[in-house]
DNA sequence: AGTGCGGCCTGTCCGC
DNA sequence: TGCGGACAGGCCGCAC
């Protein structure tokens, strides 16, 4: 589920409870996420105070003095900020608990998320120095994407949701952009202009804003830190709709699976 | 080097 | 009502 929008609205949430304050303690409940909760992680963690909370594509970093927690949301996690007594729900796989008693609780169903430890720069990391650039920062553009692009087969869509090339565009935003830009998914990413890598960029920078902007998408399981679904869903042109009309011209609105994703178009708009 | 696919997990839905 | 299979928002790591 967790895409970058839903990336940034769990660290503006979670942010204002952990930025400046000491950790008491970390609960954890389930240490076999996608890697093993490292050993050692209760100790480095308790104690240290968490400097601020950055994101880096899907990645959560909090920072303190002594290093660096990374996590990760996977396809299923969320986190919220829950009182010291809150009743557990199947799947609370860990806290971490604030000198204040409240906590950033961790659910995450299919247990892709990740939790780990870097006392080293967390750019540097393994799972976090190849990422591409952040999509809206200052460093992609269209020229950028162009000269990624250069002479690859692969489809666009596919290069678009290739961390190694931008960071954070996942299935449904990278169907959602493809659209406002009117660029068919299965184009071959080495045959497009620069200039439609602009339009793309551009589509990609509108859709995740305004999808933080709306609190991310909730489709089923995605909550914010405070509890509240995502309500960008409602703004999906494409996303989720196949056999419905497209809302810009009435064709019916396509699926098919490219690169084991589904991919959802409309065929009049998107070229 | 670039590309394609299996795998990690649970939950849900659909067809039989 | 039960059961098998496909699929779901991510992404690593391997084989070719």
């Amino acid at each position: 589920m967790p895409e970058l929008p839903e990336v940034e609205t769990t660290r503006l949430g979670i942010s204002p409870s952990l930025a400046g304050r000491s950790i008491a303690g970390v609960v954890i409940r389930e240490r076999r996420l996608r890697w093993l909760i490292p050993e050692h992680i209760e100790e480095r963690l308790t104690g240290a105070v968490v400097s601020r909370v950055e994101r880096r594509g899907k990645y959560l970093l909090l920072r303190t003095g002594r290093g660096t927690a990374i996590a990760h949301l996977g396809m299923s996690g969320s986190m919220r900020i829950v009182a010291p007594d809150a009743n557990l729900v199947l799947h609370d796989h860990y806290d971490i608990v604030m000198d204040n008693g409240a906590a950033v609780r961790f659910n995450d169903p299919r247990r892709f998320g990740c939790l780990l430890w870097t006392d080293d720069d967390p750019a540097n990391h393994p799972l976090l120095a190849r990422l591409g650039p952040e999509p809206l920062g200052a460093n992609l553009s269209g020229e950028y994407l162009y000269s990624t692009a250069k002479g690859r087969r692969v489809t666009i869509k596919q290069h678009l949701m290739n961390s190694n090339i931008v960071a954070g565009v996942g299935n449904i935003y990278a169907n959602e952009s493809l659209f406002r830009s009117g660029i068919h998914p299965r184009r071959a990413a080495g045959r497009i202009s620069q200039k439609r890598m602009d339009d793309l960029v551009n589509g990609v920078r509108a859709v995740l804003t305004e999808a933080i902007r709306c609190g991310g998408t909730t489709l089923r399981d995605f909550y914010a830190a405070d509890g509240k679904p995502g309500y960008f869903r409602i703004k999906l042109m494409v996303y989720d709709r196949a056999g419905m009309p497209c809302q810009n011209c009435g064709e019916s609105i396509r699926q098919a699976m490219i690169g084991q994703r589904s991919s959802y178009y409309c065929v009049r708009c998107q070229r």
